[in-house]
RNA sequence: GGAGGGGUACCGAAGCGGCCAAACGGGGCGGACUGUAAAUCCGUUGGCGGACGCCUACGGGGGUUCGAAUCCCUCCCCCUCCA
């Protein structure tokens, strides 16, 4: 522990950056002193393994925990295998599939090594709430419940407002929170980590961890990060995300692409990059800036470096990428005269996903064979291999 | 337990006997433009057949009809109100 008893306020204030609520700040303060040369702090953080990638917006609280355990202190990360069967209150989407045991495992498996890209595994701790909560008898359940009130609870805004509403609310909902601060209790959480929106769950924790005899944890939010849209929150079923275990160049092209309002915080909440260096470039440069940085943090300066070239090559200049998939054509399509007709060839490109997407395309000229733009599906092209195949701006496949 | 509303393409939502492969919006895709894969504008958006055509499609099944997303029967599922 590298943290002396005098300086757990300085230090509070660097784990403080960036954080959207810090409750109590005091409390923090005084646990970071008492973990001083003694019990690492247990910071816990809830990840829901309903989709496989890793992204930019989970980044964000990881990132946070990254500094704590850069700190000595223990990162806690729970799975809600369990809360995930029972459905998420929060709001709107009110049903979420549910999802199987071998489901959860296996997105697990694919979490883990993108999670490690941003915490150090030497002080992580991957825990399932089912661990503890399957094994819950009804009069635990009972006893759990009965340590919080209904008018707690539609304290929370969203439940006022549907209570008042006379919108539907499921006893399951109430649980969900109380279940949710069970898990603290069980891991004995110092400190937990959450997006803004948690706030009023991870706030119930300290209410319950007191019930239960704990000190309460420290509640730190994090501002949600829009997504790539600009418009909402990052999130995989919207598909404006950027995953960390993404290809350099994927990453880079959809950072360029985010809108400029999106720099500022994009810069903040995602990188250590320095405020000075960067302000006063026009927002193309920040923009580069910006992706490089990223795809650095993730995959490496040399990998931004081709990543950024590559960019200039495809996007700037329009040329081909420097590397271009490969497919064998089968040899039956090639016709006596030693052509093939334009729909065939496609077809075999495995460009498109049907022949009628295909007409589509050749009408609205978005396809070229070696540079040539294919004006109509009636159109034989002579079979002299390699063939450059390109569909819109960016897909190209090489036919040999 | 009672009363009522609804299930339509990737999503939201019209249509309520032929003109419906199904309006409109979103999303996706293509084109133009651009510092950008942003914004904007234009186009396009079931599958198969190289054309006239065929097949699949409006919660499931059955029926009426020359003809059904549209009418009838039945089953399943959602929602609201009253108790």
């Amino acid at each position: 522990m590298n943290t002396p008893g005098r300086d757990a306020s300085q230090v509070v204030e660097r784990l403080e950056r960036g954080t959207a609520d810090l409750i109590p700040r005091e409390e923090l303060v005084a646990k970071l002193e008492r973990a001083s040369g003694s019990r690492p702090l247990r910071v816990k953080l809830g990840i829901d393994p309903s989709a496989p990638h890793v992204t930019l917006g989970h980044s964000v609280p990881l990132r946070k925990m990254r500094q704590f355990q850069d700190l000595g202190h223990t990162g806690v990360l729970i799975v809600g295998d369990f809360t995930r069967r029972i459905g998420d209150p929060s709001g709107q989407s009110s049903t979420r599939p549910l999802m199987s045991e071998e489901e959860i495992t296996r997105n697990l498996e694919t979490y883990e090594p993108q999670l490690f890209k941003i915490l150090d595994p030497e002080r992580t701790e991957i825990r399932r709430n089912s661990e503890w909560l399957s094994a819950l008898r009804l009069d635990e359940v009972i006893d759990l419940a009965a340590k919080y009130t209904v008018a707690r609870m539609l304290e929370r805004d969203d439940f006022a407002k549907r209570y008042a509403s006379g919108q539907p609310i499921s006893v399951l909902e109430f649980l969900y929170p109380l279940v949710q601060a069970y898990d603290s209790v069980a891991i004995e959480a110092d400190v937990e980590l959450g997006g803004s929106d948690q706030l009023f769950n991870l706030l119930i924790a300290r209410d319950i961890q007191r019930e239960y005899g704990q000190e309460p944890q420290v509640v730190m939010t994090l501002p949600l990060l829009i997504g790539t849209d600009g418009v909402r929150s990052m999130s995989q079923t919207v598909g404006n995300y950027v995953g960390v275990s993404e290809a350099p160049g994927e990453m880079y092209g959809k950072l360029l692409a985010i809108p400029d309002e999106l720099i500022v915080p994009y810069f903040e909440q995602l990188t250590d990059a320095d405020r000075e260096a960067w302000g006063e470039l026009p927002p193309r440069d920040q923009k580069h800036r910006l992706a490089w940085e990223i795809v650095s943090m993730y995959h490496g300066e040399a990998e931004a470096d081709a990543a950024r070239a590559e960019f200039e090559r495809i996007h700037v200049r329009r040329e081909r990428p420097s590397e271009v998939e490969q497919r064998t054509i089968d040899r039956a399509l090639v016709k006596d005269d030693g052509t093939i007709w334009i729909l065939d060839l496609l077809d075999a490109s495995g460009l498109v996903s049907s022949r009628g997407e295909a007409k589509r395309l050749l009408a609205q000229g978005g396809v070229r064979i070696n540079d040539e733009r294919i004006p109509s599906p009636d159109v034989d092209v002579p079979f002299d291999p390699p063939l450059l195949v390109q569909v819109g701006k960016r897909s190209f496949v090489e036919l040999v």
